[in-house]
RNA sequence: GGAGGGGUUCCCGAGCGGUCAAAGGGAGCAGACUGUAAAUCUGCCGGCGAAGCCUACGGAGGUUCGAACCCUCCCCCCUCCA
């Protein structure tokens, strides 16, 4: 059976490891303890998070403990990161209902039941630190002169770092001694931008506990267009199902750019990498079949199956089946043929018929339904061809929409160029 | 604490008394082309609207017929000196 490291490595999970043969042998040989931080800042995830959550998974599906670190108590701090944005003191109330809204989305990805992986909030020990033994035990394990050569500083040191931020690193390595004395901890992961810090918290067992922990750093996910993901015109990409629908969970995987497709089927989901490289093969418009089984299977570790099958349907109601070749991804539980087709997991909205039968300005409702921002964009959308009632381009931006337009299921289907569809339905 | 430089529309960044809802770029949206991809070209890109009005250039006042642009005070950021 393949380790978890060998599942890293040929999925492309890993960017930087301390030390790759002892981390290599660790990961083979026994049950291994990691953790990753996550910043309680808001009370979503979004797709940024995705791939230490899926590390994470990764790592308990083989056999070791995943602790997911709440940074609670940095952010009782605030991240001080990112000078143009003011410095969010969070509550310790707003921090523990976030911290409780993660862990049940976490839960989705992991098994947090007993013995299986932790949750844990550091504000629980860092809140409980003495300035003065702090740094008795901790600072002096520290070198000024080092921590300013580090890169991740240097940067900062140009354009400015006050002292807590500078602090930062000393409480993240604290974490970690504090996780490895007692989870016996030896591994921490994250983005790359956490390097320096992880080391910091290497060194400082290594002076305090006389031990060897280790690190390993995933790499920045952009799309090949060099962009951060997770961002659209609506913005985030959330992981909550209230934020965004498991539709549009569905339809941002589903326009992920061709050179990714491969790349984001391996660190999305868990389908084998024999077929995933498969992929590899198609091209041009073959390869939508593998970005169809990308949504699919990315919304369903997200959202559940069920609702992937709704996202599924109604994709493929609103844009057309997508055909799968015969044995294309035998592990995907995506359906194969398309009986029954429903939008209901597409947005929509009610009117009454009474609200209808006069008829509604085109541009009110476009505006209403959430497609435009503003009534004038949605003026400028219609008057330049970008508006459709059912299919039909509009043609004035106040043509009135009614209920002729309505087809025999009561609905009438608007939408904002090619991809963004709002049932409107008629009650 | 002292000296200097800054805070402009989603972001970067011009503007430095009227012609400024504010150049340019990026992002975004739409159209054409397509494969719900990319690239490219074109248009749009504060709000409400028929002219016009309203809200915007860190905050609060002031000078002016008129201020993003001048003055005063305040807040924040950066650089150098202590």
């Amino acid at each position: 059976m393949k380790s978890v490291y060998d599942v890293f490595r040929e999925r492309g999970f890993i960017e930087q490891i301390t030390d790759e043969s002892q981390i290599r042998e660790l990961l083979e040989e026994k049950s291994v303890t990691c953790y990753i931080g996550f910043d309680p800042t808001a009370a979503s995830l979004h797709i940024g998070s995705l791939v230490p959550i899926m590390s994470l998974a990764h790592m308990q599906r083989h056999g070791h403990r995943p602790i997911a670190l709440v940074g609670g108590g940095t952010g009782l701090i605030g991240d001080p990161s990112g000078k143009t944005e003011m410095r969010q003191i969070l509550t310790r109330d707003q921090i523990d209902h976030n911290a409780e809204c993660l862990k049940k989305q976490l839960s989705r990805y992991i098994d947090f039941r007993e013995g299986g992986a932790v949750l844990l909030n550091n504000a629980d020990w860092l809140t409980q630190l003495n300035y003065i033994e702090f740094l008795r035990d901790i600072g002096r394990h520290f070198s000024v002169n080092r921590m300013l050569a580090a890169e991740s500083y240097r940067v900062r040191l140009e354009k400015g770092l006050n002292f807590i931020e500078f602090n930062y690193m000393l409480l993240q390595a604290y974490d970690f001694l504090h996780l490895f004395k007692n989870y016996r901890c030896q591994m921490q992961m994250g983005g790359n931008d956490q390097w320096g810090n992880m080391v910091a918290g290497i060194d400082l067992i290594r002076r305090v506990e006389g031990e060897t922990a280790f690190s390993l750093t995933f790499p920045l996910i952009t799309t090949s267009q060099g962009n951060k993901m997770g961002k659209t015109e609506k913005g985030t990409i959330w992981l909550d199902a209230e934020l965004t629908s498991p539709y549009e969970y569905y339809q941002y995987w589903i326009n992920t750019e061709d050179g990714d497709v491969a790349r984001f089927l391996a660190l999305f989901t868990f389908l084998p990498m024999e077929e995933i490289v498969a992929v590899k093969a198609l091209s041009d418009a073959r390869l939508n079949m593998a970005k169809a089984v990308l949504a699919f299977e990315a919304t369903k570790i997200t959202h559940g199956e069920a609702a992937a099958v709704a996202a599924w349907k109604a994709s493929a109601e609103a844009f057309g089946v997508r055909p799968k070749e015969d044995g294309f991804f035998p592990s995907s539980t995506i359906p194969r043929s398309a009986e029954e087709l429903d939008t209901e997991a597409i947005p929509s909205l009610e009117k009454s018929r009474e609200a209808l039968s006069p008829g509604i300005p085109a541009f009110e409702l476009f505006h209403e339904a959430g497609l435009c921002a503003s009534r004038g964009e949605a003026r400028r959308l219609i008057a330049q061809g970008g508006g459709y009632v059912n299919d039909r381009q509009i043609g004035a931006f106040d043509e009135k929409i009614g209920l002729p337009d309505a087809d025999e299921k009561g609905e009438i289907r608007l939408r904002k160029g090619k991809k963004r569809y709002i049932i409107l339905s008629v009650r």
